[in-house]
DNA sequence: AACATCACCAACCGCCCGGAC
DNA sequence: AGTCCGGGCGGTTGGTGATGT
């Protein structure tokens, strides 16, 4: 017994939208604003389409001022570290990212920050075993956030060779794991001398 | 050239919260 | 005070182009 659906299934569309349908929910949207609610909107504006739906992606693709493209290094950074501040609070990272939407940030961090992430760290601790030389590394308690925190994304290119480079034997590669999908956070971590729970969670 | 796999991103789903009644 | 409804949000999925075999 859930709430009722916002539409009715099988009278909208679903699916990627059409530059019609762009262009019809640009215009009306520009012409009248949001006015009342998203629900009613598509029947005003004429479009076979969810009011969620049409909200989505007025948001994520047609408003103004909308920035598509690659993100930069410094939002990279921006990223990591309110990540590390909020969690995965899309919303409230991508506010602070001008042009920016939660979407983008979300989809940013699940296909390129997570694996950069999760090579940091890698890295960090291969660094430690080789060495022996940061005592930062050394002891259970290490607060690994820490140096994620404080480690420049620019640093990570040369971290990402020493990984490559030391081949970690204790490390098995996921299988061919895509996108959010992939099976890091189903597997045992690597066997090395660090406890499941605390890796997993600072990398997943 | 054909097929398989990977990576990316747009869009959907469903839950939660807050305002209106 | 309780219920309903819409907006907002995060998680997840499906489609598609790129890359590898």
């Amino acid at each position: 017994m859930g709430r009722a659906p916002c539409c009715e299934k099988g009278k909208v569309k679903k699916g990627p939208w059409s530059p019609d349908e762009d262009a019809i929910l640009k215009s009306y949207v520009e012409t009248h604003g949001i006015a009342g609610t998203w629900i009613a909107l598509p029947t005003k504006a004429g479009l076979k389409r969810c009011g969620k739906s049409c909200r989505l992606r007025w948001l994520n693709y047609l408003r103004p001022n909308i920035k598509h493209g690659e993100f930069t290094e410094e939002e990279d950074n921006v990223i990591f570290n309110l990540f590390n501040q909020y969690g995965s609070r899309w919303s409230t990272i991508a506010s602070q990212l001008p042009g920016r939407t939660d979407n983008d940030v979300k989809n940013h961090w699940n296909t390129k920050l997570k694996k950069k992430k999760k090579k940091l760290f890698l890295a960090a601790k291969t660094q430690s075993h080789l060495h022996s030389q940061s005592p930062l590394l050394h002891t259970q308690e290490t607060d690994f956030t820490e140096i994620i925190n404080h480690t420049p994304i620019s640093c990570i290119a040369a971290l990402d060779n020493s990984v490559d480079q030391f081949q970690i034997p204790t490390v098995s590669e996921p299988g061919a794991g895509s996108d959010s999908r992939d099976q890091w956070s189903s597997m045992e971590p690597w066997g090395c001398d660090f406890p499941a729970d605390m890796i997993c969670s600072m990398l997943f």
